[in-house]
DNA sequence: CTATATTCGGATGACTTACTCCTAATTGAA
DNA sequence: TTCAATTAGGAGTAAGTCATCCGAATATAG
């Protein structure tokens, strides 16, 4: 690959890596029960663990996980799947929902920015926020739990 | 905005800060004619006059603008706007073609990842990349070029 | 009550991204 | 030929992201 000269990276995902672990950690945790240390899920992941157990707090904050401290302690689901949306993990992880601006930057809102790359963009841009708002956890769930 | 307490923006955009500057000189230059200096063209935008020179050094390594030394110099593009696709922009000013990878981080191919958010997420990855790799500069110009 | 195991939360360090600055190299014009 | 204007390109700075570490708080088990 080409140089650009500005180090841009080799790669680009539409979420940032906490958002990924996240969402690792949340389609392999059962949906009831005992509680799962941040320190296991994070080998069974092989994921960074101590990076791991700021993103379970952080999606404890949000509500979506439940946490208790102590022997036996750990983190679990908060609420059913069904009801934990993609959009909501995603505004937990990252702040605000994404695919809000132009593609050009302009800072409009989504309806409201008229340059003419939006005829084309904006299509794709309210399946993406539909694919977020509508997809659960119940959805992309994986059968074998950890 | 709740804290995550990992530090998160308060917005997400679909391309990086380079791309969307390179996007915005691009869908306003004229297709031909004269060369249009770095200086002049970040005065029109409001855009970082030394960081966008870097922009449109990386265009024209990629061969999508054409650059001129000395008086009378500066940019324009190399070729007509309707052979000239996002994608190609993006590549330039990114490296790789983004979404390339699974959602949840997996660094099989588009079609090789079989998690469970794949058959929904992959419909919407489809669209995203024939837009980008469909849509040209011809499609997205702004009549009140500069 | 004590010891142990776990989350909580702040501080800190590396790495990436965004942006600036300065010195060449090159071109056009007087 | 000389000078001024412009891009070329590298080093350097600032902010953001990713990740680790450590002590405090809390809950369970004996």
């Amino acid at each position: 690959m080409r140089d650009s000269g500005l180090g841009f990276p080799p790669s680009r995902s539409i979420f940032h890596t906490p958002t990924r672990y996240a969402l690792q950690v949340l389609v392999r945790l059962p949906s009831g029960g005992t509680y799962h240390q941040a320190r296991c899920l994070a080998a069974e992941l092989d994921l960074p663990g101590p990076y791991l157990a700021k993103i379970l707090q952080t999606l404890s904050h949000a509500g979506i996980l439940e946490s208790q401290r102590g022997p036996t302690g750990g983190f679990r689901l908060n609420r059913a799947p069904v009801g934990i949306t993609l959009k909501e993990i995603v505004v937990a992880m990252e702040g605000l929902e994404p695919y809000g601006d132009c593609l050009l930057g302009h800072h409009a809102g989504q309806d409201e920015c008229h340059c003419p790359i939006r005829p084309a963009w904006g299509v794709l841009q309210h399946l993406l926020t539909a694919f977020l708002a509508t997809t659960t956890l119940q959805d992309i769930r994986i059968s074998s739990s950890i």
